[in-house]
DNA sequence: TCATTCAAAGACTTATTGTATCTATAATAT
DNA sequence: ATATTATAGATACAATAAGTCTTTGAATGA
């Protein structure tokens, strides 16, 4: 039970996009240089934030990653369901019922953590992080 | 990231014995069959709870498991953490200084979950659940 | 005392997921 | 056209989850 590595990547990522120029695309290698991890893979995770629509591929000499336009509205949120999936953090085989406690119980919990990372948008924080 | 089953079977456990009587144990074949799992699995996963001291085993005829004194006082986490460990969600690989938004971000999201999970006994709850 | 019943512990297997690389393909600017 | 760059798929490797098997040791009752 830990978020994985891929999102971690992607926070990273997505910090340094939108801090960076709004039209001229970032190579791969390059945010994958910063990072430490290989260029592929590090596209390949991306890939999933442009489906997710919140960056922009560019194809081709001078390619690479943006943002997308409704950069503000973007949350951690957004950015952890587009990795890590929507899934619920607690499944149990049956269900038996509204009246599980259990279930309730979790569920609750899960939905504090994600409000949390709901009501933190990018925007919140880019001035104040550096990334080296 | 996900809550493993382990988590899930302790749960389960938990609130089973909770309703059971305070000093007559539960032979574990009967939990475990009572959630579709191995016995010596489902021990392995209540030998932590022991060792966590929210549950205590008996061995011989008759014996099992049951709960430790201070039922009244077992929360949600004290559960999870014994099965899952107290390791953060997210974990990064360098620290750069107190001024990371993005650690800030993520274990506060964390704390809110968690105190969620802290603030429910198992003792709140387990006159509502029913448990086939 | 002795056999029976039970949990504890460790070695071991298997399945699933996470992490990553490699290669080929498609898109784009010059 | 050619160099550059992202995309996609196949593949490989590692780590963890999930579960089994067997042995050991403790408690009970006969
Ligand atoms: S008691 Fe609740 S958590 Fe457990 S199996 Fe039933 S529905 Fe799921
Ligand atoms: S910027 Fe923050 S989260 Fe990222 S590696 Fe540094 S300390 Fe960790």
């Amino acid at each position: 039970m830990r978020f994985t590595k891929a999102t971690n990547y992607a926070l990273h990522t997505m910090l340094k996009l939108f801090e960076a120029s709004p039209v001229k695309p970032i190579g791969v290698q390059e945010l994958a240089e910063m990072q430490g991890v290989s260029p592929t893979y590090l596209s390949k995770i991306l890939t999933r934030l442009v489906k997710a629509g919140m960056i922009e591929s560019v194809s081709g000499v001078n390619g690479g990653y943006r943002l997308s336009r409704k950069k503000d509205d973007i949350t951690f949120l957004d950015i952890i369901h587009a990795i890590e999936g929507t899934a619920s953090l607690f499944e149990c085989n049956f269900v038996h019922g509204d009246e599980c406690t259990i279930q309730a119980v979790m569920k609750e919990a899960e939905e504090k953590m994600e409000s949390h990372l709901k009501n933190t948008k990018l925007m919140d924080m880019a001035s104040k992080a550096n990334i080296s």
